[in-house]
DNA sequence: TAATTTACTTATCAAATGATAATTAAAGAG
DNA sequence: CTCTTTAATTATCATTTGATAAGTAAATTA
């Protein structure tokens, strides 16, 4: 087995995934907002409130950018900025109750097509798979 | 433990996954072709050679589009394109060697990153991660 | 062999995204 | 109290990407 094994799974797991991602998140986008805006609201819905800096740090977008994807997502009332009462530069963002839904429908969705994809695994694969994905976690993304 | 765990786990590990490839991708990309152009030459480094049918089901992007993007590539040299002998509408598109040369350097630069993210790892770890990777690969993508 | 389908191309337009410069307002440092 | 830094915004422009309509040429089908 050659040494350069893992960055070659890699390789081929990442394209792998990045497929199946696009597989199971179409259709879940509404038409209502970009793909930018999209991941926006995926980043709030798993990490909430965050900073339109932090956002900008985690998802590669420059700030004015963001600021203006924010904006137009406030307008769009799916997300609401409140000012930190300590920094008053810092601005906290959340999802609104109206995006909070349209999140919850979308990875309703998602998680309706990742259990049909994986209805084939026995509950030992799922076990499998679960520690898998921790294994990966702690040593990959640490 | 929930019974959800897979998916939420699944959805964590994705949301890291992207990072770190946003993180180990950057500055691979040369200033002279396009997100999407590099998309395409990063897929046929990987599986060579393809048709523009086959590109544009794979990276989902329109048949219009990806003629246009093929044009760009071959215009840089990046790419060739030859004629089915058979099948005359058919056209097979590969790497050509200047496009092979920019995607090898491509990759030698993300290897190196990848395996400075996992020196810390043991070779008992590596193993446990290749495993890993296997066992998503076969329940996750097959 | 005429009609249809397939693989790909060209042209064009609109929308989304990226990049830069300049500005505001608050906080922190000297 | 001034100077500098930080967090965010506004305005503007170029580039990239997406979407659609129309067209060509080869293969397939009826």
């Amino acid at each position: 087995m050659d040494h350069n094994d893992v960055f070659y799974k890699f390789v081929a797991f990442t394209a792998s995934l990045h497929r199946v991602t696009h597989e199971l998140t179409k259709d879940a986008r509404p038409d209502s907002i970009t793909p930018v805006q999209y991941s926006i609201l995926e980043h709030l819905a798993v990490s909430q409130p965050v900073t339109p800096s932090q956002l900008s740090d985690c998802l590669y977008i420059s700030m004015p950018n963001t600021s203006r994807e924010l904006r137009k997502l406030a307008e769009k009332h799916l997300i609401e900025k409140v000012e930190d009462s300590e920094d008053r530069r810092k601005h906290y963002i959340r999802l609104s109750k109206e995006g909070q839904l349209m999140m919850d429908e979308a990875f309703a969705g998602i998680q309706a097509r990742f259990y049909k994809r994986i209805e084939h695994a026995s509950p030992e694969d799922v076990e499998d798979m679960k520690h898998a994905l921790d294994v990966l976690q702690k040593h990959l993304f640490k």
